[in-house]
DNA sequence: CTCCATAAGTTCAATAATTGAACTTTGTGG
DNA sequence: CCACAAAGTTCAATTATTGAACTTATGGAG
């Protein structure tokens, strides 16, 4: 994957895209999550050339979200997601109710996501965490920390400075 | 933005990546809801290369999520983001979380995220949509609908199969 | 035990995308 | 009028990605 000049911000965003941020590994992830676990499950899913898969496969594992083990006692391998890619579970799913919003399928919606126990409608929303109020998008600020800059040479003291970032809808 | 061959699947995850799943788009839509709207702050805020850029803010142009207008009288152009594209947020913070929860600032959070009426924090969940109830991922069942094929030259009834799809936590 | 298919790669040339830097053109502020 | 910023465009050099062929090791069928 290329080096972006982004991945030295410490925007958690830009963390988080240096990780999943290029055309494959997100598809990668979620096949992983459908249960996809072996390289040519991969291949024919997404259809993607055999080195890149490689190459994607190895640094998603240098990362920590999936777990590369031979398959019983053979030397074939198995790909297993981990708790740290099971828990993109929610990105990835607001990422399928947008594309479902926007780029709707004319024989209906091709998700359900719905509550296990009962079979009731499931969606990904904005929540408080004290009470757990579903809120408006509208409602919800978002506040960014600047990050800490090294120490000047006099020694000043480091102030926090906080800023308003990914503005509100309207 | 290369064609990439899961662009014909009609999964929704894999229509909203061929929207926003290049290496910059999202990056990009990240700066336009923080209030940038101007070609030389997206790129000097970004670092990315001014013709790639130009590009890019076509093509959301295109795909209806920034609307390009003249500044005032001038010939300068504005970038805002529209609906579509403020509809990203809840995806855009979910990823945020993810990489705040898994390459944490020695600093601590760098987003707050938070109720703007009183403060209170806020998180991307899992919701019933009956209730509004928050449920744990482990929960949360996604059934995906198959493709419905052009029907048989025999004219037969198509059937809707319902597999399970993105395997839940454990 | 041999033969063929499959899994999981590797290698390499051709193509496409991205960078970096220099170069336009308008507009604006003094 | 001058200098500088904004919003591009152009183009060569560098990287990434594709596509296809080639390896190696198992796993089963007979």
């Amino acid at each position: 994957m290329t080096t972006r000049s982004y991945e030295q911000h410490n925007c958690p965003i830009a963390q988080a895209l240096r990780i999943v941020g290029d055309q494959w590994t997100l598809m990668i992830v979620r096949d992983a999550l459908r249960g996809v676990c072996r390289f040519e499950g991969f291949q024919k899913s997404l259809g993607l050339s055999r080195n890149l898969l490689t190459r994607r496969l190895r640094q998603l594992e240098e990362e920590g979200l999936l777990e590369r083990r031979p398959v019983d006692g053979s030397r074939r391998y198995e790909y297993c997601p981990t708790a740290k890619c099971r828990d993109l579970r929610v990105a990835l799913l607001a990422l399928a109710e947008w594309g479902e919003r926007w780029r709707p399928d004319p024989d209906g919606p091709r998700l359900q996501v719905r509550d296990r126990n009962d079979g009731e409608a499931v969606g990904v929303r904005f929540c408080r965490l004290d009470d757990g109020a579903v809120i408006d998008s509208g409602d919800v600020e978002v506040i960014r920390r600047r990050a800490a800059r090294a120490a000047e040479p006099d020694g000043e003291r480091l102030m926090e400075h906080i800023e308003n970032s990914i503005g509100s809808d309207g």
